[in-house]
DNA sequence: TACGCGATCGTG
DNA sequence: ACGATCGCGTAT
């Protein structure tokens, strides 16, 4: 079943990021439906030094990190990719879960993602790499751009979605977070192992 | 208007 | 371990 308001509702990001391994991110794309188990996510809240939204301060850049939990904030890093965020607080508070990795759900799904990677004849090294297993690698194996940025979850029409398909990890890990310069020391990135 | 940097990735 | 690559935010 999709994920509701009541998923999010009344909950930390914290717990949000922790229950968000497992859940399945669907996008039914123009060229199919495309599924991943999300395996690995990291927290960002108000009053962490790392988060785009530290202190308050809203830009145009990080603006939907502001809205209600359940959108899409779409960022552009490195000169060179994209990675997508799911805003988890009330309006106004300005905290989000990145998604760091998803394994594809099926071979469909599979298909799919490799097409939108490799337009390109691939060389032997992106052969060998692994799909999604990072934030851009995931947003480019989806196909998603700045132009989701914004996007409502849980609005009833979205064609992104979250479902929940009873797909349990065996284990969550918790560890610091990947590639910050600020807060390095905080447990929040979680790993679920399958 | 100028400049430094980044919630990354692929290659060597 | 390093270079690619460019929009954004902060400083001038």
């Amino acid at each position: 079943m999709k994920l509701l308001h009541s998923f999010f509702e009344n909950k930390k990001t914290l717990d949000i990021a922790k229950e968000l391994i497992g859940k399945v991110l669907v996008y039914e794309s123009p060229k199919g439906i495309i599924k991943g188990i999300i395996n690995e996510t990291e927290a960002y809240t108000e009053d962490d030094e790392s988060c785009h939204a530290y202190n308050g301060k809203k830009t145009k850049k990080n603006e939907i990190m502001f809205k209600r939990y359940g959108h899409l904030y779409v960022y552009f890093t490195y000169g060179m990719y994209h990675c997508i965020n799911i805003v988890t607080a009330e309006e106004n508070k300005g905290e989000a879960v990145l998604i760091r990795s998803v394994i594809p759900y099926d071979e469909n799904s599979k298909e799919l993602m490799i097409n939108n990677r490799f337009k390109e004849s691939p060389t032997p090294y992106a052969l060998r790499s692994v799909l999604c297993n990072g934030p851009a690698k995931l947003t480019l194996a989806y196909g998603f751009d700045k132009l989701f940025n914004g996007l409502d979850l849980l609005d009833m029409k979205s064609k992104i979605y979250l479902e929940d398909l009873k797909i349990k990890p065996k284990k969550i890990e918790n560890t610091t977070r990947i590639g910050i310069s600020k807060a390095k020391d905080l447990p929040w990135r979680f790993i679920g192992n399958f």
